[in-house]
DNA sequence: GGACAGAATGGTAGCGATAACAATCCGGAA
DNA sequence: TTCCGGATTGTTATCGCTACCATTCTGTCC
């Protein structure tokens, strides 16, 4: 049934190739471009013979789908966007992990960018990302700009937020409240019999999960009498391994009597469980110091170091797959909150009787 | 010069939004649908008055522009594909944000896939990209099926293959040789008067850059006539901190005298230098331990660790601005070789003197 | 034997933008 | 005044695919 009197070799130049299209390998097969189209998505019907033949043209003639082509005619774009405040915070790079596995074999595409922890940056981004018409979109947060909320709103397209409890959810939200995770640390430590805590974070309220630990631990530290907490400010958020270090220098120049320190992430408690042991500290014996997060590094530090353990991945996972059967169900959703837990992992770093 | 016969409030429901069309645009200001199209590139020539009113209108009505309708008709995708191993390393984090850094402005969105260390899965996501028809693609080392080869030849766009030197290189290559950085890590602690080495990695070849590292590792010591080079495989790369820990405990049981270790990442090195702690040797007096990457961890860690330097996020800006000078360029791209550079940066962990 | 259901395939008309070319307008030079 | 060139805007024809509907061809049932 070959398409004799235009003979085709097995290898294609590369220049015939960007403009090789669905209807010449129709031609080569003898079929019209609607067949091969179906031949393409297995819901269509095509005899398996067919099927076959067309696919061995596909595969001599080295023919890729163009789906841009295809989502403006089916009008689906196939791509869902996600927004993470950094690809370089193994938390988040967890939760894109998620979202990435949970979209395999779905056909569906992740879009995703990264917002430098700034509502600006994420207005822009989600411009960018609406102009593909993608078919849902995860936000990290509930803090956007005016725009950014009208430009969503107008999309009519499935929004999941992460990570947080918006006080205006736009759609659905995953996440946790990382107020009531921070509480959860205090008291449990509080428990252990420690009294003067301290507390190391950044400088604004960018990372707004990060403030919301703050105001976590505050609260909890004044309800259980124990106020007013030691707060540290230092760095830009997010704040990294050092400025950890050096923050915990400043906290206990400033009130040395300190007996635990929490840390906005497990990154700044590294850092300032190292900087406590190069100046011949001993953790926990001389200070105790916990982080949030439990990132690889806590488990495997020594000591090890006392954090709260948050489902990154799952968040991500779950994020997608509400998206997924929001697109499947015809882009509508429910305003729904999806709770991810969360649970305080105590370590050595947190150790009253020492390592 | 609006439509008055049919007026538009400034509130438009989801449901019109989802259809609104250049066209409706055009309508509601006065002008051709060619003129809106114009206002939004700034090179085009359209009158300062009527790119105003254009997006005032836009502004009003809420129109995003629609770019997979404009990549069909321009035959520009606007995006970059670009595949890492693993999105949860932060060196290659660091490679993707070098990526996304260099297209900021450019008008060009990344497509990032990650790899999982698999030439198969690179395989599918190379032809789930090529789908998009992306301008350049920018991928990670030189080990591909030879069926992703012949799909990328026949796509007839530039490729960048980073993080190492490939045997065959397919176009461009940004990167450095793992193995001959790896030799220039055991020299340096040859010189330093360490004689007994021992290497740490992972088990299968399925991290190129790893087993480039090992046989650096092999060829130097041998040449120094220090051989043979005491090597514990464990694990699938690439290998975890804990795993780097029970590593070590092997090495160190099968030969006990060995003086140094070198680890394939400072993941690895991390974790062996933890367990080490843990079990009461002293690092570097007990054993001396060496990384690979200069990871945020090593420069914290007490001791700090000792490693190679390599210009991760330098890897992936230059990638990309390479392919945007070939994307610019017309699509064709000269076949260089970009070195990167990378350093030893002798820390606490290999200090002969002890801490 | 004719009608008909169902499977397989084909034809046509867009999807929403842009390339390419045509048309219009304007002021200044001849 | 007339003509010309540059700036601005409009018209038409795709880009490569898929939705939608029409058509063909079986085999089955009464």
């Amino acid at each position: 049934m070959k398409n004799e009197d235009e003979p085709k070799d097995k290898r294609v130049k590369a220049a015939d190739a960007q403009k090789l299209t669905m209807a010449e390998v129709a031609k080569y097969v003898g079929v019209s471009a609607m067949t091969v189209s179906r031949a393409f998505r297995q819901d269509a019907s095509v005899s398996e013979e067919t099927r076959k033949r067309i696919m061995e043209a596909v595969d001599a003639l080295g023919y890729v789908l163009d789906l841009s082509a295809g989502s403006l005619s089916s009008r689906r774009s196939g791509f869902i966007a996600a927004l993470v405040p950094s690809i370089n915070n193994s938390n988040f790079s967890d939760t894109a992990r998620g979202i990435t596995d949970a979209l395999e074999n779905t056909g569906l595409q992740l879009l995703l960018g990264y917002t430098d922890y700034s509502a600006e940056k994420e207005e822009r981004l989600i411009e960018a990302m609406l102009r593909r018409r993608p078919e849902g979109i995860i936000l990290t947060g509930g803090s956007h700009t005016d725009r950014a909320r009208r430009m969503l709103d107008k999309a009519g397209i499935p929004v999941v937020e992460t990570w947080e409890i918006p006080e205006e959810p736009i759609n659905h939200v995953v996440g946790f409240s990382n107020s009531e995770a921070m509480s959860l640390l205090v008291r449990a430590l509080a428990n252990q019999g420690y009294r003067r805590f301290g507390y190391i974070g950044g400088t604004t309220a960018r990372d707004t999960r990060g403030s919301q630990r703050r105001s976590g631990f505050l609260k909890t530290v004044e309800e259980l009498g124990l106020g007013p907490g030691r707060v540290i400010s230092f760095g830009v958020p997010p704040i990294t391994m050092e400025q950890g270090g050096q923050a915990v220098v400043s906290l206990l120049e400033r009130w040395p009597d300190t007996e635990v320190v929490l840390c906005v992430s497990d990154l700044s408690a590294f850092g300032a469980i190292m900087e406590c042991k190069r100046r011949g500290m001993n953790v926990p014996v001389d200070i105790a110091i916990a982080g949030f997060g439990d990132y690889e590094i806590s488990s495997i530090c020594h000591p090890s170091i006392t954090t709260i353990n948050v489902d990154c991945y799952g968040i991500g996972q779950q994020a997608a797959v509400r998206l997924l059967d929001a697109v499947h169900g015809g882009g509508s959703m429910g305003d729904e909150i999806t709770l991810t837990g969360y649970k305080v992992v105590l370590r050595e770093s947190t150790n009253r009787g020492g390592t």
